[in-house]
DNA sequence: GTTTACAAACCAAGCGCTTGCTTGGTATGT
DNA sequence: ACATACCAAGCAAGCGCTTGGTTTGTAAAC
């Protein structure tokens, strides 16, 4: 299963908007916009004037603006909950499924799914509650992913620290990047970038 | 110098508003309501009853809802840049000091500075390109201190990793701490907390 | 192969409310 | 006497969202 491919199954599943429909189009603005200008300061004006329609005709699609933000959140998790396991199965070891799983991380902050998930990660206050523990319960299979990779090194002896910590450590680590890395230009690539996180936590290459 | 000594020295210079005045006591209400709620989603309204004045009180003290917002973090900063600065000259060795940055940057993040470092780090999209420029260039001398220390490190050997990666790294690994660590109720400590970030980096106690 | 039916997608207009900020005036301390 | 700190009232603009009606796509009925 190549990432084409998994987007799709997602789609047939009805658990991803098909990005060339009507609702797919908008929620990629949408989360292009929220990550560029923040939740707040984009309004239903924007929103519409991104996909070409009047600011009422949103409202034929969803119900609130929060329930815009919602739907960023809900198909980006459901996207990377599904890349990140098929990046950890391919991988042998575990320092290799420890590398694999942060390669992947920085893969959905900036790649195609950046804005999507700058949008999860900096704009969790703007849901209310009710949608926050949706979302939430939808995290922790996420996050499982990661805590299993993260035990089992911990038990062979590689890493000192507490995995629970050391996932937060990395979410607040690898989120970041996306303030300041611009791979295009000749700097770093993503392996590189990869590299460097690996090498911070003393692996060797 | 402990810590009172240098916010005393900071209110003497001017750069920092004594917490006692009403605009001190206003901006540490600001502090603590940008980063509860968004610089967006509060209103002049909710900082005037914050402090209890009227709304239209507010512009006597600043000109604009946004100058608050400049000035929370300007006042941060230069705080936050005299505490770092003294934690590590007190520190011997290379380790010692990075460990003291540590230790000296979750102080801010997680202690009294901790709303507005928050505010800092996550409402940085709401400045005005000017402000930003400003507050950027105040920021460099924080971060140069940092990146002393880790090229001092690198240099020796004991960092495998590029000091600005690991730097950039740590910032957002640190400020990150903000949404989940709560030292209250007997869990880890902050002195447990820096531990645990020297283990990850594979510095053994 | 045209007509009819009907829902989905959208527009044009605007309502009610909240927002940041202004204005003119009044206490208060020195 | 004079500046500092505040209040009471409200304005203009922008906000999310609603409403009533029109277009467009699709598919069965004739």
């Amino acid at each position: 299963m190549n990432q084409a491919e998994i987007l799709n199954a997602l789609i047939a599943d009805n658990l991803v908007s098909d990005p060339k429909g009507a609702r797919g189009r908008l929620l990629k603005e949408a989360a292009r916009l929220f990550r560029d200008k923040g939740y707040e300061r984009t309004t239903v004006r924007d929103l519409a004037a991104a996909v070409g329609i009047q600011s009422g005709s949103l409202f034929h699609h969803f119900r609130t603006k929060e329930e815009i933000l919602k739907a960023v959140m809900v198909e980006t998790i459901h996207l990377n909950t599904a890349l990140l396991k098929t990046a950890v199965e391919r991988a042998q070891t575990g320092v290799a499924r420890l590398r694999a799983l942060i390669r992947a991380e920085l893969e959905s902050i900036n790649g195609q799914t950046g804005e999507a998930m700058a949008v999860l990660v900096y704009e969790w206050r703007s849901l209310s509650e009710t949608s926050q523990a949706e979302v939430l319960k939808l995290r922790a299979i996420y996050e499982q992913v990661w805590l299993d990779v993260l035990a089992a090194l911990k038990a062979e002896g590689q890493l000192l620290a507490d995995p629970f910590v050391v996932r937060r450590m990395l979410t607040g680590a690898l989120s970041w990047t996306i303030t300041w890395y611009r791979p295009e230009g000749g700097g770093l690539s993503l392996d590189g970038l990869t590299d460097q996180v690996m090498a911070m936590m003393a692996f060797p290459r």
